[in-house]
DNA sequence: CTTGTACCCTGACCGC
DNA sequence: TGCGGTCAGGGTACAA
């Protein structure tokens, strides 16, 4: 569910509960390896993202990792709704922070020395420069939609930008990363600035209305979806060119795109 | 090293 | 209403 622009999206909406202290930690799922004798005490001196996790300081040194996979959020107080779904709860000083997540495919855990996540450049810093995507690109074979959603390369890219950035770089998704030319990978390098950037703006991309789909911590829906051309849109004319939509499979996931005017 | 597949888990949706 | 199959914003452990 959550790609970079919605993991974004949920830290700067839990911004204000840097300081707050733990007081009590409730774990409601045996998957869930949290240490709560160590957390309790500790206060969260910074909440950030790297790559697609959630990244808690604690006032010790130590972190909290959490990644949402494909149906965790991080909210303020889950609703009457979410309940049953809430897996992880940190009772702070200042209000709480409530894990949901109904597939139960996320992921907690605790970094004693705090070091960051090992994952790969973040496609919205300064140093992912046209360059250092086609050092990336231009090395392997594989498909360029792949090459995008590998996080030991680039951190924070799924299945909906992948698909969306191609579209907007009017390249073929099957496409070796070996075989694009400098200009495409300065079309794919835009493209996928833009698209996140706008997706980050719009506050990421809310799917449907089920407990399992993306909301902001606030609870509030994304705006992005209102602007996807290709993902989610299987058989429907391409809003460029009119052709239909096409869906195949890549890596074991679905990749949407036009078969018209991605080359 | 690469690529492909199964698997983790739950819920929604579709056709019969 | 029920049943079986498919699909889902992700990542990992394998096998080939």
């Amino acid at each position: 569910m959550p790609e970079l622009p919605e993991v974004e999206t949920t830290v700067r909406g839990l911004q204000d509960l840097t300081g707050s202290r733990i007081e009590r930690v409730a774990v409601n799922d045996r998957r869930l390896d949290v240490p709560r004798e160590r957390l309790v005490g500790r206060v969260l001196s910074r909440i950030e993202r790297q790559g697609k996790y959630i990244v808690c300081g604690l006032s010790d040194g130590s972190s909290l990792r959490v990644h949402l996979r494909m149906s965790g959020r991080l909210v303020r107080f889950a609703s009457p709704s979410e309940r049953k779904y809430t897996r992880l709860s940190l009772l702070l000083d200042r209000g709480r922070l409530d894990f949901v997540d109904p597939r139960r495919l996320g992921t907690v855990e605790y970094s004693q020395d705090g070091l960051p996540v090992s994952v790969g450049i973040d496609p919205t810093e300064r140093a992912f420069t046209r360059q250092r995507l086609g050092a990336i690109v231009s090395g392997s074979r594989a498909p360029i939609k792949v090459l995008l959603m590998d996080q030991r390369r680039i951190a924070g890219i799924g299945n909906i930008y992948a698909a969306e950035a191609l579209f907007a770089a009017r390249i073929d998704p099957r496409r070796p990363g070996k075989s694009l030319s400098t200009k495409e990978i300065a079309a794919v390098h835009s493209a996928v600035r833009s698209v996140l950037a706008e997706a980050i703006r719009k506050l990421g991309t809310t799917l449907g209305e089920s407990v399992s789909d993306y909301r902001q911590s606030s609870g509030e829906s994304g705006g992005f979806q209102e602007r996807l051309h290709v993902y989610s849109r299987n058989r429907e004319a391409c809003h460029r060119c009119g052709t239909t939509i096409d869906r195949i499979k890549q890596g074991g996931r679905s990749t949407y795109f036009c078969p018209g005017c991605q080359r």
